[in-house]
DNA sequence: TTTTATCAGTGACATTTTTCACTGAAAAAT
DNA sequence: ATTTTTCAGTGAAAAATGTCACTGATAAAA
C-alpha cells in the first residue's frame, strides 16, 4: 500500500461526470495497479503527453489498416477491439473495461492498426501519440517496464481466450465469458449482483466464436437450469459454482 | 543493415551440430532481428547470464503450475506451448520455431507457469533465470524494449490465432495453418518446397481447435483438390493462391 | 409524438463437426 | 530381430452448430 502521490487534485472515488474525468485521470495514474511502478517524475512526464478525450458511445477510435499513430489508456467506459474477415464476420478479441487498460498496445510497433476499436458506452480515454511515447521511453526507461507488464497481462488473457475458443463447447464458452464478466466486475469494484452487458447478442457471439443463434440457445439453457438470470441490462449469476464448473471444461 | 558485432567466434550459417551451437548462440545475438536493438554492452551482459542447454525430442521444458523461474530463448529446434483443460484436451497456443523466439515470456511476471512447453525435435535453448534477467534489465534498460517488442509480436500472433479459431471453418483453419507454416519456413531461410511437420495429427488438431477426424478430413479435401500434397515428413503446397484464398476466409 | 431502426429471441432445417471403435503401417523399444 | 507402441487414416451415426427467415419489443431518431 503506497500513499497516493498528488499530481493534480487528488480525488478518490469513481468518475461520475466529464468534469471529474481530469481529476480521475490523475487518480488513475496514482492508484491504478498498472502504473504503480512508475516514479513520480515519470508520471508527471507521462501526464504531459496525454491527451484526454471524451468520446460518445458506438464511435470508432481507429480502424484496421489506418496508420497507427497513437496508443490509448482507458479512463472509463468500455471499448471492443476486433478484427474483420473478408466474409464480413468480426472477431472481438479484447474488451477494455478496467480504467488503466491499454488500447492498441499490440500495434505500437506496427505502421498500421491491425484491429479496429469501437466504444460500447460513452468513454474517456487518454491518447498518447506514439512518437511522444517513444521519446518518453527514451528519457524514462521504466515506462517500458510498465508497458511490458501490461503486454504480459494481455498475453495471458489472449492465451485464455485461445483455449476457450479452441477446446470448449458453446455452452462452456458462454459460461467462461460470464465468469470473465464477473471478474472484471469485481476488479472495477462494482458491488451490484447484476453484471451489466454492453455488447449486443451478435457481438457477444462474435467474441466467443459462435453464431447469435447458438449463443442464445446457450443462454437459454443456462437460464432454464437456473444457473443465471437474464435481465434487461445484463445478467445475474444464480449458481456460481455451476458456472465455474462449466467454464472450466469438464 | 548493420555489420555483425563479434561476441564469440562469429560463424555465419545455420547450426548443424551441438558443438556448433555455442557459436550459433553468439550468431543469434548478432544477427537475429529480435536482438538488433541491443548495444554491444547489453549483449555481452545478456550472454553472461544465458545457460545454453541441449534437450532431446519430446521433453518437457516446464509444466503448468510449476514455479516459473526462467525464460527461454530458442536457439534451434521446435517447441510447442500449450494449456491443458480438466477434460484432458490440450490447446497448443504457440509454436516456437524461429531461432531467437522467446519461450515463457508471458509468464515472466507470474509466480507459476501458465502453460506447458515440450520440445518436438531435439532443441538448443538458452535458459535465463528470471532474477538474473530482472537484474540485467535494471542495469540495461534497453533490454526491456527488446522484450516488449517480442511481446508485441506475440500479441499479434495470438490475435491472428483468435480470429482463426473464432471465425473460420475447419478447412479454413487448416489452410491458415499451412500458410503460417510456409511463412515460418521462409523466415527460417529454408528453401525446400516441402514444409516439414513435427506435430502429430492429433497435436495439429489441438492447435487449430478441431478433432483429429476433422483435421484429416480437411487435409484430405485439400489433397483431393490438389491444393497440397501430403508427404512422409510434411506438406507440399501445390496451389499457393488457392490456399491463401481459403485461409483468408471468404 | 411518431416513425424508423435496432435488437432479442424463435422454429425448422441443413450442414458441419464430433464421437467411437477400428485398421494397417511405421517407428521406437527391447 | 522381434515385440510393443505410436501414429495416420477410415466409416457410420450422433450431436452440435449454423443458416435463414421471421416476430415483437425496445430504443433511437425525426
Amino acid at each position: 500500500m503506497q500513499s497516493p502521490e498528488i499530481l493534480l487534485d487528488n480525488i478518490v472515488g469513481p468518475c461520475q461526470s466529464k468534469t471529474a474525468s481530469k481529476r480521475c485521470l490523475a487518480c488513475i495514474l496514482d492508484t491504478s495497479d498498472y502504473f504503480l511502478g512508475l516514479s513520480l517524475d515519470a508520471k508527471q512526464a507521462l501526464q504531459e503527453i496525454l491527451q484526454l478525450r471524451h468520446i460518445g458511445r458506438r464511435t470508432q477510435l481507429y480502424r484496421e489498416q489506418e496508420p497507427s499513430d497513437a496508443l490509448y489508456i482507458l479512463v472509463n467506459g468500455e471499448v471492443k477491439i476486433y478484427k474483420s474477415l473478408p466474409n464480413g464476420r468480426q472477431q472481438i478479441h479484447k474488451l477494455a473495461q478496467i480504467p488503466g487498460d491499454l488500447i492498441a498496445c499490440e500495434d505500437l510497433f506496427l505502421d498500421t492498426y491491425n484491429s479496429s476499436a469501437e466504444s460500447l458506452t460513452p468513454i474517456s480515454v487518454c491518447a498518447v501519440r506514439k512518437q511522444d511515447l517513444f521519446q518518453l521511453v527514451a528519457n524514462h526507461r521504466e515506462v517500458s517496464d510498465t508497458l511490458m507488464h501490461s503486454m504480459a497481462r494481455n498475453l495471458n488473457a489472449y492465451i485464455r481466450h485461445i483455449a476457450n475458443l479452441g477446446q470448449k463447447t458453446a455452452l462452456e464458452r458462454v459460461a467462461s465469458y460470464l465468469v470473465f464478466l464477473k471478474q472484471t466486475h469485481q476488479e472495477r469494484n462494482l458491488r451490484s449482483s447484476e453484471l451489466s452487458e454492453s455488447l449486443t447478442r451478435t457481438e457477444l457471439a462474435d467474441m466467443i466464436g459462435v453464431t447469435q443463434r447458438t449463443l442464445i440457445r446457450s443462454l437459454r439453457q443456462l437460464e432454464d437450469e437456473e444457473t443465471i438470470s437474464l435481465t434487461k441490462a445484463g445478467f445475474i449469476i444464480l449458481n456460481d459454482s455451476a458456472l465455474e464448473y462449466l467454464s472450466a471444461g469438464h
